[in-house]
DNA sequence: CTGAAAGCGCTTACAG
DNA sequence: CTGAAAGCGCTTACAG
């Protein structure tokens, strides 16, 4: 069976073709009896109308396209957990706005995001997960040069402060390490990635000594480790803490995952947390309350993130300028401190 | 900056539009020298084609959608863990295919669909996380009509057993059940979904019935809990039994989300997993091994099941006859029980 | 408020 | 292997 096209509509309903796309598309004045008619022969015939002819013709795409990176340190499940709650408010927020969304898994090695401005399958793009910004910066660069609207969340890029869309990570690291202080804790590991590179990671970081500075404790940089995100490389990393004899009474994590990983061979070697370690996480993965004991952690708002992404994304596909937007970030606390 | 079209390429490659587009679209014999040009033109103009025309014209969309049923259970995360790794793999496996990914969100109340396949945004559809798939029936039938092809995972449709994908629920179930009659259990808890709205607990649940025949152990209709499919009611479920006095020494989830809640209720009691009570889960979530105990569970194969998800509904789209693929389970085997 | 007409940027028979 | 031409199904000035 042939799909029925608007001169089918317009046949049916008595009027011109050109009446029924202005009827359908609710945005012209048309007679009430016209408007009936035209929706009733619509349900019908059951059409709708051909979204690549009105893209093609209107130039309009109304479509985002969300580019996630994969995630390698999660075989798995491909997609770092913490974004699935993103994802899911992106596309509901979207489907509010009624723009559709196009995701894409992204390999490090792919023609990245590219395709999708140049061949006018999106308006614009949100990129999640990639926390190493500065490797792309090159691929990036061709989406500047054809004015394709993009924006990324997480890392902040020295080059377009106004593209920032990311929780206020200094200030939350600040929170939790402060917290972590006041109980009495003076000897914190720095569980994370805290070079530039990696500008969340690198924040946290910031924020973790500036509580420090604050409360007069000094900072031991043999304290500060460096390792992946994943929580197999926060369990090997406090296991080797644990095996080299350093002391330390608290870990403050970048990451839920990388808690996780350190509570988990804490308790392996017969340590009991929060008793003799106080472990803190970032993101407020769900599954922080499904583990024991129950993870405290900074929770990102990922809510807020996912309309403040869709929102700036929109303006800019609009011409509008944008403003960076640091998301206030919550101290959780639960058992595990 | 305007768009290049074809025509720009044309004249800088100096051939027809036509030929730009066969060299193009690489489906039509073009001599060695032409191809090149004309790549070379469309290079350095940063050219691609526009896909919304290419849709129009050749009517050809080749994009699919993933239709996510919300989950209300978590409205957190509103889409169930379970799917993301299985998301995560149809991205993959579409994108190693070459064919888009339109992915949404769908409520309840949502037009539900209908609407992807109708204007022509997507050539089929895979719907995830309709559980209770015969609420949607008549919805559905629409989609039958005109004719737009889908396919569902997880539960079977008497009317259409040609077009299931899912698990093998009813082996995993009784693998599982085995094992835990193995183990010297005798009376399980049936912790799920046990009507038949909802065909996928039902078959779980008929590997748990067929597991204790074939045990020659009676089955306590007591034992069979319904609740819904969160860790609050798989909490609130077993705290219900343990104040009911009811005797169990197991707990089969049809969910490791259930499964969860029950061990920490199980453990709030002050009742150790497994001494006292073994518990066996259904998915094998990354979760499952954060959690301590970590949990026992009959692993559902994501990647295997988005790959036939895929490939069945590509099958249908290009009019051939699609098979029922029933995925086998894995028992995997942790410290719960 | 409505109609006739042009045209969005491609693909693909049809001829050669 | 290549070109000229038609046309996919709409939207939107332009007139009235």
């Amino acid at each position: 069976m042939k799909r029925p096209t608007s001169f089918d509509i317009a046949a049916l309903a008595g009027v011109s073709q050109a009446t029924v796309s202005r009827a359908l598309s609710n945005a012209y004045p048309v007679s009430e009896d016209v408007r009936r008619r035209v929706f009733e022969a619509a349900a019908k015939l059951n059409y709708t109308v051909d979204i690549n002819a009105r893209k093609l013709r209107s130039k309009k795409i109304n479509t985002i396209a969300v580019l996630v990176s994969e995630d390698l340190d999660q075989p798995d499940n491909r997609i770092n957990p913490f974004f699935l709650p993103l994802i899911g408010s992106i596309l509901d927020y979207a489907g509010e706005k009624g723009v559709d969304v196009l995701v894409s898994l992204q390999k490090q090695s792919d023609n990245w995001g590219v395709d999708y401005g140049f061949s006018r399958r999106a308006d614009g793009i949100i990129f999640l997960g990639y926390r190493d910004f500065e490797t792309y910066r090159q691929k990036v660069e061709v989406l500047r040069q054809v004015g394709e609207p993009w924006v990324v969340f997480g890392p902040q890029m020295s080059e377009d402060p106004d593209l920032f869309v990311g929780s206020d990570n200094e200030g939350g690291a600040h929170a939790a390490v402060s917290h972590l202080i006041k109980l009495g804790r003076k000897r914190i590991v720095f569980l994370g990635e805290a070079s530039e590179r990696h500008s969340e990671f690198f924040e946290r970081f910031k924020g973790y000594v500036r509580a420090h500075e604050e409360a007069g404790v000094k900072v031991d940089p043999a304290l500060a480790i460096d390792c992946f995100i994943s929580r197999e490389e926060g369990a090997a990393a406090i296991q080797r803490l644990l095996d080299d004899g350093v002391d330390f009474d608290a870990v403050f994590a970048v990451t839920d995952l990388l808690a996780i990983g350190a509570i988990q061979t804490l308790q392996k070697r017969g340590l009991v947390v929060p008793r003799d370690v106080s472990v803190m996480g970032f993101d407020d993965l769900w599954v922080c309350t499904c583990i024991n004991p129950e993870l405290s952690t900074v929770r990102q708002d990922t809510t807020t993130a996912a309309r403040v992404l869709v929102d700036t994304l929109i303006r800019l596909i609009d011409g509008q300028p944008a403003e960076m937007t640091r998301i206030p970030t919550q101290l959780v606390l639960r058992e595990s401190c």
